[in-house]
RNA sequence: UGGCCUAUGGUGUAAUUGGCAACACUACUGGUUUUGGUCCAGUCAUUCUAGGUUCGAGUCCUAGUAGGCCAACCA
């Protein structure tokens, strides 16, 4: 496949250059490590394209590691709904890991930095070594026991492998230096005591690596040559190096860490603790509610592995703060769903048309085409009677020029069937409209070549008969949240700017060929959007969700 | 008061590394259309500011300004 345009982004140009230099190709390798303590979402969905768009590029392997060091958080549902994901976007990794595989080896390491007085065991409470270790502005000051024998440290690091302390008791810390600039190089923690059972290793160990001593580890272990995590983590490169030199054999290939900042979307939040705080206050029903931003919320939804591709090809990878409108993500839902998604007759408002001229007991199947982007897709038949639904927003007692819908002396063409004209109309005491009454033109039948079937009337609509229709529950959707960056407001929380309107539920009429719809069956409803089965559908009960609507110019004609 | 990172249309990303600021989305105009969809054509920028180097600066230099990140036994 020939990209369109070359233009790389600076991950690429960074690799090419290694390229340049001396790096060989097949030396390049990649990861994708997610923490199996919730669901991937749209972020994620960027950073795994990344990585395996680069493993595409450059004919390089993948691996998928889970960075599971902490059993508090981690959970094997979450490791079984990441494998899922990963999958359903379509990419392949070269093997699965995980940190855990590494504990032995990391402990093997961290006995010896102990031995080379590169770390010492601290056994000072959480507070009291906060407390020594000063501000961003201000040097820290020496742990009283950074300068334990050697022989000491190995025996009470032992001790703690050995569940001999509860846990806070003791840590390893690695000693570098109280006052350098970084933080993080304040003689950071490298293991805690934690009496937890792993997913993995049970109970095998009572000791936790952190993440800054496992994740670059990892990568050497592994031999990644370019491991890419998000801005947050730049001030972890320091670190990240030196743990590198702590253990690194010269003749092996050094990872290098390169950071790039997270994906934001607009009116929603991607942030794996926010969208466990949605999902545990009952404001969504679940990880993979359709409203969710998870990669299982868009599946749910709707969305294409293609679309959610397409998206983060678009917009890239850089550095700076970034907020993308979330009508981008709907762009490509849409540019990929019209290519492929079949299209069918659903009403979602229904007002019932009686075609007064038509015979009562007269019954015609109609040919319609399935896709007109797509000529393969074929056509099929579709029911037409004396009575039927059409959408109450297409019927207008009266109205101006720029309406092209249906009016009282009006015509209208109904898609791939007839064309009707609107003569009366029934109101019931509330003055709601209720009933339209038309009469058709028998000789004006779609594709009978007729000279009144080749007639132009402005309007077409789509309909379903009365008697044929299926009922239909049809799950609507807004965006979660009504701010654009809702997580972003001084002095506000998220969860204040929820949209209670963001899921309507309402009951529509649907062409019967849906009966045979299946969960996950993506569909156009004809002029209004695209329409997914959801899990909970069944033959008893079809329930679609909206997946996005098409793009509605009359919507901005009405506005003005 | 410290350190690190980043500034290009309303949004996101490019710019052959010093040579006509490009692509996509959005918005707006028109055209085609048995989906007000799709498709086609067009419109929308003092590249954060001020100086400097240069025939030539988004790109290099200097000084500012703005925003983000950094003190969890989280990742």
């Amino acid at each position: 496949m020939g990209e369109a345009s070359e233009s790389l982004n600076f991950i690429e140009h960074i690799i090419e250059e290694d390229l340049k230099n001396g790096y060989s190709k097949e030396d390049l390798r990649f990861r994708f490590p997610p923490e199996p303590n919730g669901y991937l979402h749209i972020g994620h969905a960027s950073s795994i394209c990344l990585n395996f768009g680069l493993g595409l590029r450059y004919n390089a392997p993948v691996n998928l590691r889970f960075d599971d060091t902490n059993p508090a958080k981690e959970e094997q549902e979450y490791v079984d709904a990441i494998k899922k994901d990963v999958e359903w976007l379509g990419f392949q990794w070269d093997t699965e890991r995980y940190a855990s595989d590494y504990f032995q080896q990391l402990y093997d390491w961290a006995v010896d930095l102990i031995k080379n007085g590169k770390a010492y065991v601290d056994s000072q409470s959480s507070e009291d070594m906060a407390s020594q270790k000063g501000t961003p502005t201000q040097p820290g000051i020496d742990s009283p026991y950074r300068n334990r024998s050697v022989e000491e440290n190995l025996a009470l690091f032992q001790e703690m492998k050995d569940g001999k302390h509860e846990a806070g008791a003791h840590v390893l810390r690695a000693k570098i230096n109280m006052s350098s600039s970084n933080m993080l190089m304040r003689d950071p923690i490298m293991y805690r005591v934690l009496h937890k059972a792993h997913h993995r290793t049970n109970t095998d160990w009572c000791i936790y690596p952190m993440y800054d001593w496992t994740h670059g580890e990892s990568d050497y272990i592994e031999q990644v040559s370019h491991s890419l995590c998000t801005l947050e983590f730049a001030m972890h490169r320091e670190l990240y190096d030196w743990f590198l030199d702590q253990v690194i054999d010269k003749s092996k290939l050094r990872p290098k860490q390169r950071e790039f900042a997270r994906r934001n979307l607009s009116h929603t939040v991607v942030s794996k603790r926010k969208l466990l705080q949605l999902v545990e206050s009952g404001v969504v029903n679940g990880w993979d509610d359709p409203r969710m931003p998870t990669i299982s919320g868009l599946r749910r939804r709707g969305y294409t592995p293609n679309s959610i591709k397409n998206f983060a090809d678009t917009i890239g990878i850089a550095k700076r703060e970034n907020l993308i409108d979330v009508s981008l993500l709907e762009f490509h839902a849409r540019e990929d769903l019209n290519k492929t998604a079949p299209r069918v007759m659903g009403v979602l408002n229904p007002l019932k048309l009686v075609i007064t001229n038509y015979p009562e007991d007269k019954e015609e199947w109609l040919d319609i085409e399935n896709n007109p982007e797509d000529e393969s897709a074929g056509s099929r038949q579709i029911p037409l009677s004396r009575e039927i639904y059409i959408e109450q927003e297409d019927f207008k007692e009266e109205a101006n020029r720029k309406f092209f819908r249906l009016k009282l002396g009006g015509e209208v063409r109904l898609k791939s069937g007839y064309i009707i004209k609107a003569e009366s109309c029934t109101k019931d005491t509330d003055g709601n409209i209720i009933e339209v009454q038309c009469t058709y033109d028998p000789k004006s039948k779609s594709g009978s070549g007729t000279e009144e079937s080749l007639r132009k009337v402005k309007g077409t609509l789509h309909w379903v008969s009365c008697k044929h229709a299926i009922e239909a529950e049809v799950r609507l959707y807004d965006r979660l949240f009504t701010n654009e960056s809702p997580d972003s407001q001084k002095d506000k929380d998220f969860m204040e700017f929820i949209n209670p309107n963001s899921l309507e539920v309402i009951t529509a009429f649907v062409e019967p060929s849906l009966q045979e719809s299946s969960p996950g069956d993506r569909f156009q409803f004809q002029r209004m959007g695209y329409f997914c089965v959801d899990s909970d559908s069944s033959g008893e009960k079809l329930v679609f969700n909206k997946t996005v609507g098409l793009r509605d110019t009359w919507a901005k004609i009405q506005q003005k």
